[in-house]
RNA sequence: GCGUUCGUAGCUCAGCUGGAUAGAGCGCCGGACUUCGAAUCCGUAGGCCGAAGGUUCGAAUCCUUCCGAGCGCACCA
């Protein structure tokens, strides 16, 4: 919405600017294209076109240049609704804030939650491959990360039109998972989560903890773990009978898990069922040339030309590795579901795999490869250092969930507001996934970040428990409206009547939403929509804590406000979907 | 060593397709609840934007070098 009024004037004005260069100067043919900002300050103006580089054009002071094209577009009969300002080297506009609030009004009310959304990915199908576990211990704080980035992204993605799948390769076989299998056998006692009453996957990450303690005193354990996984390629009906059973644990765990942090996939794949994958593909480049075979057999890629080595593609032996099988998965899954883009949302630490496993399919004519993303992250770390599993400071997803969650009940409680809230155990859990998901997105994600756990606890300041309760608060406003003051809402909705600079800025911020999802969608940062939500909830809450809804001081003002909050409620929800956090009408 | 990501307030982070006095939160100190829920709001203090050069009318933002950190550099995944 702001973005039309943006471009209105900034035809207009680079209209008028190349008329008095050409006149001055005569046929500049490439003139420098005019950039549209925000001014510092609200009493400044709402756009701001610096005029630097045409005013050395014409060996004229900025500041006068601004001028005579502020006089120049102010004796056009029909120019745009909004107020020409000179501010110093600035040419500013003060735009019509009504006319925008009253067209934003009705633009939010028919779309209601797909405000913000556009069209510009519209039968575009996305494939977004995030999560994907081990199956031998339970999530941890990292996957956390992961899986946050990749619903947001995923729902960032739709918003923007685009039809996506979000898949979970399942890391089900390998050495080791073999090492939590050995260990089970040596020491469990067959005990199963039912008799122990340990969850699945935690049961099963107690054995791969203890594969490690026991290798450390018997130096054949890894050779163990080796053969056993030889067995299990072989088929051999004993190993075969305990994956199963294990894995069985690990997913019945793994699945209560993405449950209990509102995570879901559109499909599953298994890596004991794509693992052989590729090889074929790699033959076939070996016989167009694009790959070579050393002597002992192995097939390799030679990507020095692209500064990134010469890579193994296949083993001497003739099988397959990591990348063989990412390089046939790549090609099953565009076969199966063609995509024009692929992300894949992995640990930073796999940077040059990825630009492999692209330039490899690049190499082998898929066209499609330069559609495909590694959406890197950095490394969530503590405050204390770095999440070591020998020294048990890895912080458990179910843990942390399950602690955050009773803290927000014991919030909820120390405030008395169990009666209020309703389902206390439900809003609890909504707080604490609401914390979690906003602390995650909030950092951009290249950068490693640290996760201070009582700082994600605290709920105070910029977290997204605060944002939930602007969301409960405005609830609880406009079901008071309802009941109390129904009769208002018949007047008509006066925008010129929000003149007030917060409500301005409000309005402004709220037209700018949708450009926020666009940006979030073509540069794949969630980061900028929780960013967003901050600035506008920041707004809001000054803006209701200085200045009556309710009681303001004309019926007609109420119903002004009244919309305004609409608004912002809306948009807060539309938000709220695309990075995770719940809406909560009361917390 | 090579590649890559990154160095902004005491701490955690924004800002980076160059533009008007560098912003938040936490913490510190001080204010505001008979007023739409104080999980809130307001204010004070706190920065040679890692260092040095360069490009430019203008650089936290672009380029180079250096310093420092993370992560890669397996016929592991």
């Amino acid at each position: 919405m702001l973005e039309n009024i943006r471009d209105t004037w900034k035809s207009l004005i680079e209209t008028h600017l190349a008329h008095i260069i050409e006149q001055e100067v005569g046929g500049q043919s490439t003139l420098p294209p005019l950039v549209a900002q925000v001014p510092p300050k609200p009493e400044m103006g709402d756009i701001a076109f610096p005029l630097f580089a045409y005013a050395q054009l014409l060996h004229i002071g900025a500041p006068i240049l601004a001028k005579r094209l502020k006089e120049r577009i102010e004796a056009l009969d029909d120019r745009p609704t909004g107020e020409l300002l000179v501010s110093g080297p600035y040419l500013n506009i003060k735009i019509d804030v009504a006319s925008l609030a009253t067209a934003l009004n009705a633009t939010i009310q028919e779309a209601g939650e797909g405000y913000g959304a556009n069209g510009s990915l519209d039968g575009k199908r996305v494939v977004i491959e995030f999560s994907c576990p081990n199956t031998n211990k339970p999530l941890h704080l990292g996957h956390m990360r992961n899986d946050s980035l990749g619903m947001s992204m995923a729902a960032i993605l739709k918003a923007n039109g685009a039809d996506v799948r979000k898949v979970n390769l399942i890391n089900n076989r390998g050495v080791h998972i073999c090492k939590s299998m050995l260990a089970y056998q040596k020491f469990s006692n067959n005990e199963t989560p039912q008799s122990s009453g340990i969850k699945g996957d935690h049961l099963v990450g107690n054995y791969y903890v203890k594969f490690a303690q026991w290798a450390k005193e018997d130096p054949t354990a890894e050779e163990q773990a080796q053969q056993m996984l030889k067995k299990w390629e072989e088929g051999d009906s004993e190993v075969m009978a305990l994956w199963q059973r294990m894995n069985e644990w690990t997913m019945a765990g793994l699945y209560e898990s993405y449950e209990a942090m509102g995570i879901s996939f559109d499909a599953y794949y298994w890596e004991s069922e794509t693992y052989t994958y590729g090889k074929d593909e790699i033959l076939k480049g070996l016989d167009e040339g694009v790959f070579y075979r050393e002597e002992d057999g192995s097939v390799w890629v030679d990507l020095c030309d692209i500064k990134l080595d010469k890579k193994v593609l296949l083993r001497s032996d003739g099988t397959s590795l990591y990348i063989t099988q990412d390089v046939g998965t790549a090609i099953m899954r565009h076969k199966d579901w063609p995509f024009d883009a692929h992300i894949y949302v992995v640990g930073s630490e796999q940077q040059y795999h990825f630009k492999v496993l692209f330039s490899v399919l690049e190499r082998l004519g898929y066209q499609w490869a330069k559609s495909l993303y590694h959406l890197s992250y950095g490394m969530v770390n503590l405050p204390e250092g770095k999440m070591k599993s020998r020294e048990g400071t890895v912080v458990d997803a179910d843990e942390l969930l399950a602690s955050l969650t009773a803290l927000a009940e014991e919030e909820i409680r120390a405030k008395g507001r169990e009666e209020l809230v309703g389902d206390i155990a439900h809003t609890s859990r909504a707080i604490a996934l609401g914390a979690l998901n906003y602390y995650l997105l909030q950092v951009t994600a290249t950068k490693d970040m640290i996760f201070n756990p009582a700082e994600s606890i605290s709920f105070n300041g910029n977290t997204g428990p605060y944002l939930q309760y602007m969301g409960a608060r405005i609830s609880s406003m406009l079901a008071k409206f309802h009941s109390e003051q129904r009769e208002v809402e018949a007047l008509p909705f006066d925008a010129s009547l929000l003149s007030l600079s917060d409500e301005r800025e409000l309005i402004k911020l709220l037209a700018r939403y949708p450009e926020v999802v666009a940006k979030a969608g073509a540069e794949y940062d969630p980061s900028l929509v929780t960013a967003y939500l901050y600035d506008l909830s920041k707004l809001f809450s000054r803006y209701y804590h200085d200045n009556p809804v309710l009681k303001a001081p004309s019926p007609a003002l109420v119903r002004a406000r009244i919309a305004l909050v609409r608004m912002v409620d809306q948009v807060l929800k539309n938000a709220f979907t695309l990075v995770g956090i719940p809406y909560l009408a009361s917390m």
